[in-house]
DNA sequence: ATTCTGACTGACTGGACAGTCAGTCGGGGG
DNA sequence: CCCCCGACTGACTGTCCAGTCAGTCAGAAT
């Protein structure tokens, strides 16, 4: 076996039982139990303990981000918007340990690590508040102010999330795609549909309009 | 000084320093410390450090349970919710250390600390939960899951204040208010409102219906 | 005046754990 | 065949801290 083999199998030992236990209860002994390795070795690849946790949380974000992508303009925002949550969600469901780490972060544990966590939420946010800027320039979404609109849409998600998670699999993936969809419409999404238009507005032209989200 | 306050002042600084270091960086130290008072007597008054944590947590759901009270049926409803709201808003500001605590959990980091914060959240849900499957059967919550529309409320409602007490006051109490309500009735909520009628569905009677919330 | 009571004290203990390091082991090269 | 090197080992150490308890003291009761 070599180097990063083993690198990755106690980054996977570590993600498994920082999942299980929680980052407090869980014990490099445990860590290295699960590897089936001695605990010197542990320190051969990581520094501390906490390095391996901020390494499992950094691959996440990453891999987040990545999948978040600006829709294209000319063509089926539903689709889109849809394919964007599926992303999100496959990203998070497919490490459901690692999930519950980054949404239940604790500000207590490190200052400059919380600070990472906020800056990574807070560009998620400025991401979606310019999105529907956009939208309501081209009337798909309602009026009102965006950058709460982008607050209690990510508030919104973390706890579906929290949720979707802690209950192990209850929900069927592509179901919760839809559930999150209709939430975004329902809540202000204005994606082709005819609306009571908000007090003396013209009515829209026809179909795909344009954003990002 | 008799054994009430001086219970009380040890609540006082176990809630100031939980909030300030975060669960499990709070010392029993650093709270005698506080309370300028030896660590023996932390515990002549309570049984260990969970202990007063779960009972600064369950005052703060008592009092916001306290402050949501069933809508009167004729009245005003868009006043009555926005009354609870504030009732709301006011128990949460008025103790921004615990309600940091709160927001800021870490489920992942203990599970006796989470497995309470996750119960006092469920609570929170089920309240919620029922005030809408009844606002639903009166005809003023939109049709769909509830417990959905609970979920995303709390997200949503987490989201806001983790803001609102990151930022510092940032927020005048009464505009939160209002942008709370804006929330609730730009998402589900339909009261006195000519909304298109989902397919189908013959137009609401007028004004004052009723429910809970 | 003496005893008693109970609130309060803080040095101490016991256990838990992160991190260390002297030593083992195996295989490759000389 | 033996030595070297680097991966690996796990008993050990140092620290931290929740919780304890023998003792102090002020004031109430007798």
């Amino acid at each position: 076996m070599d180097k990063a083999e083993r690198r990755l199998e106690l980054l996977r030992a570590a993600r498994d039982v920082f999942a299980t236990k929680g980052y407090h209860a869980a014990k490099v002994d445990d860590i290295v139990a699960r590897a089936s390795v001695a605990k010197g070795t542990f320190y051969l690849y990581f520094p501390d303990k906490r390095s391996v946790f901020v390494e499992l949380v950094d691959g996440l974000f990453s891999r987040l981000g990545g999948a978040i992508l600006t829709v294209d303009t000319q063509g089926d925002i539903e689709a889109q918007i849809k394919h964007n949550i599926r992303g999100i969600v496959a990203v998070l469901l497919d490490d459901p340990a690692l999930t519950q780490l980054l949404l239940s972060f604790a500000p207590g544990l490190d200052p400059a690590f919380a600070a990472k966590i906020r800056s990574f939420y807070d560009g998620v946010k400025t991401l979606l508040r310019v999105s529907l800027d956009e939208g309501q320039r081209l009337g798909i979404v309602a009026e009102g102010d965006t950058t709460i609109y982008a607050t209690f849409t990510v508030g919104a998600l973390k706890e579906i999330f929290t949720e979707s998670t802690d209950r192990g699999q209850a929900w069927p993936r592509e179901q919760l795609v839809e559930q999150l969809f209709r939430l975004l419409q329902r809540g202000y999404l204005r994606i082709d549909r005819a609306l009571e238009p908000p007090v003396s507005v013209p009515p829209k032209p026809r179909k795909t309009r344009k954003t990002s989200a």
